[in-house]
DNA sequence: TTGATAAGCAACTTTTTAGTTGCATATTCA
DNA sequence: TGAATATGCAACTAAAAAGTTGCTTATCAA
């Protein structure tokens, strides 16, 4: 038998959670989501932050698995990957149920008394 | 017609994920998820941090909306709140759904050439 | 081959977050 | 009432994140 309850959300989720943490970046996933690959100057235009800034936020997103970069040419391509945005979707949906399963036994409960 | 496209997901939504973006934080909804109010000295066992240190992440878990706070005789009891993930459930199968489209009709746009 | 463009790297400043200690206040209960 | 328990609040430190500037390197195109 397990020591352990289920996770409700797995702590190893954490980091991913973290990047979409952040105004900016989600804002970059937005622009990514037509599933081209961008550059970091077209991915920099309208942000109002420095090329560097916008790259740093980049790096986090790639850091979390959402995005992909590529070399090519003298540009660095950033493509959107859904993999990660899945994942949390799947681990998200899964937390809903466990909570519904939760509530309904507490009523169960609290009924027979 | 609307000069943006939709967004892939709010950036309102920031903060929650931030929220979520912190192995602490979501240990501590890990053990909410029974459903049942839990004080902090309770929520502060095991986690090797100080009662008031544990008090600041269940602070931020309030600001989003994830848990609920309650002042019951010397006692603060924080209840889970099932609402703030809901939501991001919802929005990420939308992401994930217009993802799918997109590539859709990429594929299509390119198999027509 | 030279000027313009895209980007990388490193150092630095500023801001935010995490976590602590110290002390005051409110409650419970013997 | 008085000790023990549970918490709140404020100040402080340390560490991480956000964002910048400055400079170098690589690539493209005339």
């Amino acid at each position: 038998m397990s020591l352990h309850s289920p996770e409700f959300i797995p702590v190893e989720t954490a980091p991913v959670f973290a990047a979409l943490g952040d105004k900016v970046r989600l804002s970059l996933l937005s622009r990514l989501q037509d599933g081209q690959p961008h550059s970091v100057v077209q991915l920099t235009e309208g942000t109002g932050l420095t090329r560097q800034g916008v790259r740093k936020h980049l790096g986090v997103l790639e850091g979390a698995g959402l995005v992909n970069r590529e070399r090519v040419g003298r540009e660095s391509l950033f493509t959107y990957q859904p993999a990660g945005i899945e994942d949390l979707r799947a681990h998200l949906e899964r937390a809903s149920m466990q909570w519904d399963d939760a509530v309904a036994r507490l009523k169960h409960f609290v009924e027979k008394e």
